[in-house]
DNA sequence: CCAAAGTGTCTTGATGTCAAGATAGTTCTG
DNA sequence: CAGAACTATCTTGACATCAAGACACTTTGG
């Protein structure tokens, strides 16, 4: 069985033979799926109106537990964006009702942003149909070769973090 | 070991313990390494000059071998990107002289891309380095393991593409 | 205790992308 | 062969992001 990244390799072979091109078997196929799995998302989120950029968020102060509160700082480092980009999240989350930001009690520079009760449902009901959409994608793939993938990309992902 | 993402997953555990999280160990650790990957491909290309999206385009250029020609419809299937991305893409390739643009001689609304020499040169250097840069990541992986992870992966992408 | 360095958040301007639609040329159908 | 449907490319306007820096407050060190 071949794929798109077969036929990349192939013609790379046929252009460049005096390389070794085994590491676009995998990146490759990294990079691919991970713009197709965007797609997938985003799908998944249509039914609950909410963009993937905004689960980042919503899913991150859910993750935090009660009361469902982080600094920007804080969601920063999570979601992995720059400043800019996070106040510019946290305010479109605010308008929508999704979150609201609170004055830092214990520093006057900082601010909270905690999750509105109807940004808990709705992270809730997004993830629950993120899981689903993901586990069909799964589906094709036994226990074992999953367990197996899961732990081969841990290992290649560790001298990176 | 651990990663960032075990600890993801252990959050989400603890929140959450209704739900299979075994999705997460695989789809969250793609979409990372995808991350962190752009990353150090922005740097191998630093060197040479280019931007990720413009070795997108020269790349698949120098893939099509000689004359080193391919249709805008043919870059954007190729790069997965919208006509008007791919519009703006080949005008700054073309003002930076790494390609060139030509009437279709085959279809009159047609216009074909040709790589300049300039441009071939620059792409084959890139690629050197983002492979020499992608095989220092894959260090750490057995020969075994990567050709798994590779089959793996493989199998993940097939009802995908 | 005060000045300097550090930290947390927001602002600004530039950039790359997409969706929708415009335009020109081609292919199909009756 | 004429009109309709289709295709290839480009244009436009909106949008999310980032890098750099502004600003307010806090911590550190003499």
């Amino acid at each position: 069985m071949q794929d798109e990244v077969d036929e990349l390799v192939e013609a790379w072979q046929r252009e460049r033979a005096d390389l070794d091109l085994s590491p676009v078997e995998v990146f490759s196929r990294i990079s691919r799926l991970s713009k197709l799995l965007d797609l997938a998302r985003r799908q998944a989120f249509t039914t609950h109106q909410i963009e993937p950029w905004e689960f980042d968020v919503l899913a991150a102060l859910r993750r935090a537990g009660e009361p469902y509160e982080l600094s920007p700082g804080r969601l920063i480092r999570e979601t992995l964006v720059t400043s800019g980009t996070m106040t510019n999240r946290v305010d479109r989350l605010a308008n929508r009702d999704l979150v609201e930001r609170l004055p830092d009690p214990n520093d006057r520079r900082g601010v909270l942003v905690r999750l509105t009760p109807e940004g808990k449902e709705r992270v809730d009901a997004a993830f629950e149909e993120l899981l689903d959409s993901e586990r069909a994608l799964l589906a094709d793939l036994p226990d074992r070769d999953r367990t197996q993938l899961a732990a081969l990309l841990r290992t290649l992902m560790s001298p990176l973090s």
